[in-house]
DNA sequence: GCCGCGCATTGATGCTCGTCAATTTGAGCG
DNA sequence: CGCTCAAATTGACGAGCATCAATGCGCGGC
């Protein structure tokens, strides 16, 4: 019978997380690095396996709601997720996705200061904070290499800021799909091919578009030969020149 | 004779620093809430203060530029300077102003992940980062210190890209006064008054807008009765209530 | 299979805001 | 005092984008 949690961890079960671990997809995990750095003594690193707590969570989930106390500290294993923050009149601003081996909670003081919602089914490894605050005071070492986490966040955000402040919608766009391929392009010797696992609106509240003028500025990028869409979710880039020169990215 | 130095502290000089230390601007600094915070031993707390550099600059002076190596971590003592982010075509992005009190150069990791520009004139106390990881490295309590900080800054950033992302201009405006004014607001019984020490274009530039049209914004504002700007730079929020209610803000 | 629902697309319309340009204001200075 | 220059304001115009609305599409459930 699967253990379900109540509050903040709808469709969460053990079971589903024990099924999940024998997939094995850590190889590359924030966590990993962490444990194997700099001369963590055994019993740290025996304490970080055995307090881990797995959670899988359904598209729509909201992990972790703004205001939470952050008392764990999350690594995603798969899945799209997303940092949420919401206007007071219910506007949707996604401040960054997270994915395979991102960390969330870190870069939280006492409370989580936006939501982490699922975007896709979304499995996780849970760590309690205490671990970690408990290693650092035990292994000062450690600090900096949270700090590198932290502050790769909030390079990230920055670079957010300006492309919501600075760029037009269709610049954004292009940005988008560029930065998507660099990282999770998928392409053996053809040209660059983007996966959207999120909807249109998903992408909108990332960009500060509607999700409207998402789809516009893909079906437009297609009419113009810049890219291919076999399937909405499918994005081949036939000019990722041409894209990179629209989002203003030199070569 | 000023000594004054070449490259990354233009405009910088001893002589105009310690005459500002002599004004004693330190009363509420970071800096002595990390000195004084949890047993810091003796021989950290007079490091920390021996290795203090005094650091004037110009308005429009470059403190740091993106891509610069973090070796030193800063307090803005007065003034006010803004974190800075350039596009590749040029166009400008701030992420945040910088005032008493501040820090800059602790969320960045190897390197700076943004400029850091005086606004107007500016004066900073610097510390060599090393003496940070230096005392971090000794005492263990610090580091949630540090991280407080940062993950503070982070929470900024993430309001910052809602307010890009999911405000109208107008809104965008009206949330920047009013946050300006719950801030720095100085009325002592009459209503809420804000001084901007930056031009429309900064302002313009941290919100997402021309400057033409924060210039037309607050002209709106004071023909809709909402604010009095008997100069440029003095704007009085004659009705503050209305000002929340158009940036959505809850009282 | 067929229905229903969520997602995506497309069209029409109007407002917001950027851009270009001209003018005004005010502060600093010889 | 008048010159100069940066900052601010104001106007005119058009592009970009949100909004509302209708339609098409595909997937899962009964």
């Amino acid at each position: 019978m699967p253990v379900r949690y109540a509050t903040t961890l709808p469709s969460c079960t053990i079971e589903a997380a024990l099924s999940d671990a024998r997939e094995g997809r850590c190889a590359r995990c924030f966590m990993k690095e962490f444990a194997e750095c700099s001369a963590v003594d055994k019993e740290i690193a025996a304490t970080l396996r055995r307090s881990i707590v797995e959670g899988r969570y359904a598209a729509q989930d909201t992990i972790v709601a703004e205001g939470d106390p952050v008392d764990q500290v999350g690594v995603v294993r798969s899945g799209i997720a997303a940092i949420v923050k919401y206007s007071e009149h219910g506007r949707r601003q996604i401040c960054g996705f997270l994915e395979q081996g991102d960390v969330f909670g870190l870069a939280s003081g006492e409370e989580h200061f936006a939501n982490v919602e699922a975007l896709t089914a979304v499995s996780a490894c849970l760590f309690p904070r205490a671990v970690f605050d408990d290693a650092i005071k035990r292994h000062p070492k450690l600090a900096p290499e949270l700090m590198r986490a932290v502050s790769n966040e909030r390079m990230e955000a920055a670079e957010h800021e300006l492309l919501l402040g600075q760029y037009s919608g269709r610049e954004r766009l292009a940005a988008f799909l560029v930065r998507r391929a660099m990282r999770f392009g998928r392409s053996l010797n053809g040209p660059p091919e983007v996966v959207l696992e999120t909807t249109r609106r998903d992408i909108g509240d990332y960009l500060g578009l509607s999700l409207e003028n998402v789809s516009r500025g893909l079906n437009d990028f297609v009419r113009q030969g810049l890219i291919e869409m076999p399937n909405p979710r499918r994005i081949i880039l036939k000019n990722a020149r041409a894209l990179e020169s629209i989002a203003h990215i030199s070569h």
